[in-house]
DNA sequence: GTCAATACTTTGTCATGACAAACTGAAAAA
DNA sequence: TTTTTCAGTTTGTCATGACAAAGTATTGAC
């Protein structure tokens, strides 16, 4: 059984690379290994096959299964190490934390999210949101207030700040899709952002609005966002609901 | 001026590389690169050298020049684009979500940390943290009830649970180091943790041993983390007064 | 003047070869 | 028996060369 364990090399069937492809070849190296993880034909412990062989038995050079299994070991599925050999330490992709929005984060958990659009202007920013958007101090933005419900009941109170110039905001659209959806399609894609997240009780307002007890305890959490020429996207302000929300987090370190 | 920013190739002064250094090539690049972002000296949105002309004056490889772009890409420095360059998006590292205790982070912030241990002793482990650590239901585990302090003001209720075979943890060591920096001594070094982040109210008890007021608006953190072997470290529950603490995130999406 | 085709630039992918460093385990020495 | 040494395994680093794909800028046709 212990023997069976140490010699449990990974039994990959025959893979079809297919070179006529436009997807990499180390992405599809990277894939096929994943799947094999996650369907658990590589258990967790175990070790796969070493690079070289691996490399030979699929016909391709050693760097590209590298980078392979460098994709994979940044997702936190396995660990390399040197003089021992490459193991599995997670049979799910662990992802990096998420750069997506409520609204996409609700769809995906099929929440039946709904957005009703409680304030939209365009006005002045005020000095800490400017700053946080590298903005000129005064610059006008699109000032939008959302409350997000997900199923019957309401979930977080959002405030988003976006430079005027970048893109012309519907109601209509607002309430139908998402902010970084439509910021998207707008050719802005979120590419960067810093988060902090915090608590604290609920205003009378406030809580009248989420349907929550006054003094209640809020997630807040604000965020800024880039796209990847370093362009600010977004400034928001939100609060959850502590009662029916929190985050997720998952982390990995060097 | 508008000619000046678009011709801002990168004025690097001749690098020293030093190919006797243990420190590997592309990381002497990618730091001598970070110098130049964070001092200025490569402004924000001014595109460096190509990769081809920058191998050949520092006189690597062109792997070796792209490896050292590729640490800066991943840590949102850099945002490259196919058939156009590498762009500077951020004069600052933006690191990934930290993989450490808050021990740690106060010692960096130089907020004079302090430990008390409330509690230390072996028990079985209930089902969900015995669930959580990947261990059978009922194992022992080192329970701990620690409160840290910042200064001089209470700021965390912390529980922990260790497998009680992992290390052999005593109050003094405890309220001299945080967990994390006793674990990697023990040669378990945290890789990969999950967390989840909410809010709820203090329960009096809470209250009265974070200075708070009843009710007060607390941040809750439960984190499990795993080593490279994927052997379960530590799980934990955690107790921030929302008043004086916040997370801060950096993400990045492919 | 406007639009389309073309040339050029720059990053993306991939192969081959070589040596170094870290770890493991077995053999040899104390 | 215990420790040390050494050989073998495996990942880490680096070089060179080649072509592909995407974006930009220029040129030419209309």
């Amino acid at each position: 059984m212990a023997a069976d364990l140490s010699s449990a090399r990974s039994p990959v069937r025959p893979v079809e690379l297919d070179r006529t492809s436009p997807v990499p070849l180390y992405f599809q190296v990277a894939s096929r290994l994943q799947e094999l993880i996650e369907q658990g034909e590589i258990g967790v412990g175990a070790r796969i096959e070493n690079e070289v062989d691996l490399a030979e038995r699929l016909g391709v050079s050693r760097p590209t299964t590298r980078r392979a299994i460098q994709y994979l070991v940044e997702r936190g599925m396995l660990v390399r190490k040197r003089g021992v050999g490459t193991q599995v330490v997670h049979p799910k992709v662990r992802r990096p934390v998420e750069l997506s929005s409520l609204y996409d984060d609700l769809v995906s958990a099929d929440r039946r999210p709904r957005t009703e659009v409680l304030d939209l202007r365009v006005a002045p920013a005020p000095d800490a949101v400017a700053e946080a958007l590298a903005l000129a101090p005064g610059s006008e933005v699109t000032w939008i207030e959302r409350l997000r419900y997900a199923g019957d009941e309401p979930l977080a109170l959002m405030h988003n700040a976006i430079p005027v110039d970048l893109i012309r905001l519907e109601a209509a659209d607002l309430a139908a899709y998402g902010l970084y959806e439509l910021l998207r399609r707008a050719g802005f894609v979120p590419r960067i952002a810093t988060q902090v997240i915090g608590a604290r009780s609920a205003t009378t307002a406030e809580a009248r609005t989420l349907h929550e007890k006054r003094g209640a305890s809020l997630l807040t959490m604000t965020r800024t966002a880039w796209d990847a020429g370093g362009r600010a996207l977004e400034y928001g302000s939100h609060l959850y609901r502590a009662s029916r929300y929190s985050f997720e987090l998952n982390l990995s370190a060097g």
